[in-house]
DNA sequence: CTGAAAGCGCTTACAG
DNA sequence: CTGAAAGCGCTTACAG
């Protein structure tokens, strides 16, 4: 079953050289040979081994992929997934190989790290989320392997190969979509902080009151923690005083779900009595009551392009750190409306 | 910066034989040179390379999971990272890699496993979903070639290798907790029955009812298409009649949140006019409103035992096809309640 | 333009 | 109990 190159060769009458050069379309070969071969490959249905070539190349076309702990709570977020989708859609394509990193907690995950470039078999990690000081990342570093990180760099920004989002943009233009629909009490909602999104999309949000002169009011910024159970006090907190919001952006579908749980609880009406506005516009945007508009981050573009970083870098060493920046959009659904309530009760 | 057998044969004054026989702990080796060459190693820091190490073997060590194709709608559930998680993790502890082949469709990832069958790349490939008439299944299976299905086999079932729940069992503990609860009109909404767990979790469903004497009613099991978008008028006829149900089993937290929205889109309330119960007890489950009460079936658990059979398969070629069952359970949140309702209007 | 040869870093019968 | 040697299937200077 196993079809080699000498079969191949053998077949076409070259030698396994000849095979290996028209494989890689070298141009040394005359087109006549190189029509040969390619027929006795056809034929045979040969597929050069990869094990062997990597071994000959000292490239073994692997990039880890490193999700989160799983002990945080974010990790079930289906964003990751799609990103996981784009990087193998990626790599399949550029005959590299992906394989996915977990642990428990970051000590795990470094554990796993840690052999896998001992042994050779990663070339480079995509480290799926960005954090304030973050253990895998500064290790990553400190080694001098090769690394691309989805979303923005904390430290180290000028070696570090980095694709993301234009968060700041994207807060700010969430913000002045609610503000262009007479909100002027908007809240920021946001998870973890240490998350470098989170933070990016509140200064967004920052930036567009201050703009329209509004003076920004820190009570209105809540960061919650991760866990569910938490959350209820301190959403409900939000809508407790007098002059309670009247719109929402949140960093997260996820956690907008959770917001219009706490709504639903305090009887506040959606988009009647507040607006809400997310990102990420999962699968959950369209299916929860009402529909969330969201900002798109093209989380699938995220990793197609952090693997065509990695696979860029892997081939040619000499590159330098690049950023790139992938566009968001919004998608308009059901969960704003104009300041005054036209659903209210 | 690559340390090779050599370097540690070399430190240890021993050949590479003996060196690659201690790294596998072979009988033969007498204690003391084992503990020499175990120094060595550690002193340098060695650890085999992967690439040379399956060359030799002629055993990749790397494992294909293949997810849905991105064009369902399915694609998005929480519950494939959770699967991957499993997979991954069980996979790092073996020395095994593991690579995610994703497609727009079942053409793309077909194409994905012919090249990683043919270079040699996987041994064996983890198919995340069961589907009648599966096309990538019958590939595998036709071809010969090694895997193992996250869900219960249509075809070929006593050569498949295959770990599940068991979704029948499931479906009607859940219908008897309903009905437990006082319940005689219990809808069945579920999603794409061509996909195995959505047709047994309904067989449960049935027992359940025909053991209590229930007369089965046809339409108050819907099945619902993927796109969210046509699903509301299907949910909406559900409670159109009369005698409206007063509790739904739902297949899949994604869709139980649909369903939530419907009803409130009707006026209903949760639990006090409709229970619902539903699976996987995704994140969705404890943040919408109601929480939801949800079947858990250990996805992570399922990862890894898939990979606990690829690996021992791999490994022990004249090992026969088993089948693995997950238990699952039940996690009682605040979407069921008795059938009187007490939280009514 | 093509081939023989050495090498990538391991493994494993085969000798001793 | 240990080592020399051949081999896994490719690649790539080096000759010609």
């Amino acid at each position: 079953m196993p079809v080699t190159i000498k079969d191949v060769a053998a077949l076409a009458g070259v030698s396994p050289s000849t095979v290996s050069r028209t494989c890689k379309d070298h141009p040394s070969i005359s087109r006549q040979t190189k029509e040969k071969v390619r027929q006795a490959m056809a034929k045979l249905g040969y597929e050069p081994n990869f094990q062997a070539s990597s071994l000959a190349t000292q490239n073994s076309r692997t990039v880890g992929i490193i999700l989160p702990p799983s002990e945080w709570e974010a990790y079930q977020n289906p964003f990751y997934l799609e990103m996981i989708r784009g990087i193998s859609q990626y790599c399949n394509q550029k005959q590299y190989i992906n394989t996915v990193i977990t642990g428990q907690n970051e000590d795990e995950i470094l554990q796993a790290i840690k052999t896998m470039a001992r042994t050779g078999l990663a070339e480079g990690f995509i480290v799926l989320y960005s954090r304030e000081q973050d253990p895998v990342l500064d290790y990553l570093y400190e080694e001098g392997l090769l690394y691309v990180l989805i979303g923005k760099a904390c430290r180290n920004v000028n070696q570090t190969i980095y694709v993301d989002n234009d968060n700041v943009l994207a807060g700010r233009e969430a913000a002045e979509y609610l503000l262009n629909l007479g909100h002027v009490r908007i809240a920021c909602l946001s998870g973890d902080h240490s998350l470098l999104y989170n933070h990016d999309r509140k200064m967004g949000y920052m930036l567009a009151l201050a703009e329209r002169g509004i003076p920004f009011d820190g009570q209105l910024c809540v960061e919650v923690p991760s866990v569910p159970e938490e959350q209820d006090q301190a959403l409900a907190a939000l809508f407790a005083r007098e002059d309670r919001p009247t719109a929402v952006l949140v960093s997260d579908d996820i956690l907008a779900v959770a917001l219009e749980k706490a709504c639903i609880g305090l009887g506040l009406s959606i988009p009647g009595d507040v607006s809400i506005l997310s990102f990420n516009n999962s699968l959950l945007a369209r299916l929860t009551f009402p529909p969330l508009t969201s900002v798109d981050v093209n989380a699938c573009q995220l990793g197609i392009e952090a693997a065509a970083q990695m696979i860029s870098h892997v081939e040619n060493p000499e590159l330098v750190a690049t950023k790139i920046i992938v566009p968001h959009h919004l998608v308009e659904r059901e969960s704003c409306a104009g300041a005054g309530g036209f659903c209210g009760d």
